[in-house]
DNA sequence: TATTGTTATACTCTATAACTATA
DNA sequence: TATAGTTATAGAGTATAACAATA
């Protein structure tokens, strides 16, 4: 029983280990999750990341460069970029640190408060989108459980 | 109130909206599962693509590269050099297929299936230890939720 | 001596266009 | 005409080393 299996052509794929490890089904469930987001904050010209770094700022009026780093898992090289481009585009200012004269503050501008408010707005809707398939009681639980397996 | 909240430096940082989103959480959770997978299939010198690609092989003898592709999300390019490496290793083969002239078929050799049968033990292992913060009912549910977000 | 922000750079991952052999 | 595998290539995303200014 072994030659013909080995000959054989496949017709149906066979997943089913795969799918028994929680890796594979996070890395699935996120990538359709980014996916949404990317798409949905594409109207704001905006990418996860970007919103991320804008959100922070937001509620956290201030922050320097090391602390979004540190928050948001990015290389203080890669965020450089970044926050230039954001102002550039005049969402965000940088001023220097009142009590530390390596480090910059970072703000938004009327127009960043402007569209982050939007923005976080496009946020809620797609994340009743996103999770759609879930109850509200499902949906607390998934975040809960998530939680504990980064904590 | 604002003025002294916009000149402040901030301590703590407040990334409580972030939070709420699933998103986030989705991608956090899976940066620490696949960052301790990466870790624990170091040893037998296996990216995680690298364990999905000899997985499915492994339970689908024959399969093509243009089925491993859409099951794996992997565009067709980019399948060929990992193809060519694990090749060289002299994990895996390619055949031409019984029925069609233009697609190989793939199996393991018998090194291959060695090799897989210890990485999927490793694996077993890993996901008891990514998930060691979790009951086996909370393990069993956060599965099924994860599914059902991509599903 | 250590840290912040920055530049330059490299490495990985992912995506697209185009070719060939075959269906 | 369409598809499988492949090549070449381009673009993101991510990481490290090193520097000037400041702590």
């Amino acid at each position: 029983m072994n030659a013909p299996e080995t000959l054989a052509a496949v017709d149906e794929l066979d997943t089913s280990f795969l799918e028994s490890l929680m890796g594979y089904n996070a890395r699935r469930a996120t990538l359709v999750i980014v996916d949404a987001f990317l798409k949905g904050m594409a109207v704001h010209d905006l990418r996860p990341v970007d919103f991320s770094v804008l959100s922070v700022i937001a509620h956290n009026s201030g922050v320097t460069s090391r602390q979004l780093c540190s928050a948001l898992n990015i290389q203080p090289p890669n965020l450089v970029g970044m926050l230039n481009t954001l102002e550039k585009r005049g969402l965000i200012h940088r001023v220097p640190h009142p009590r530390d004269g390596r480090a910059m503050s970072l703000h938004l501008t009327t127009q960043g408060v402007t569209l982050i408010k939007a923005a976080e707005k496009s946020a809620a809707e797609l994340e009743a989108a996103i999770t759609s398939s879930l109850s509200a009681g499902e949906r607390k639980t998934l975040m809960a459980l998530l939680k504990k397996i980064y904590a």
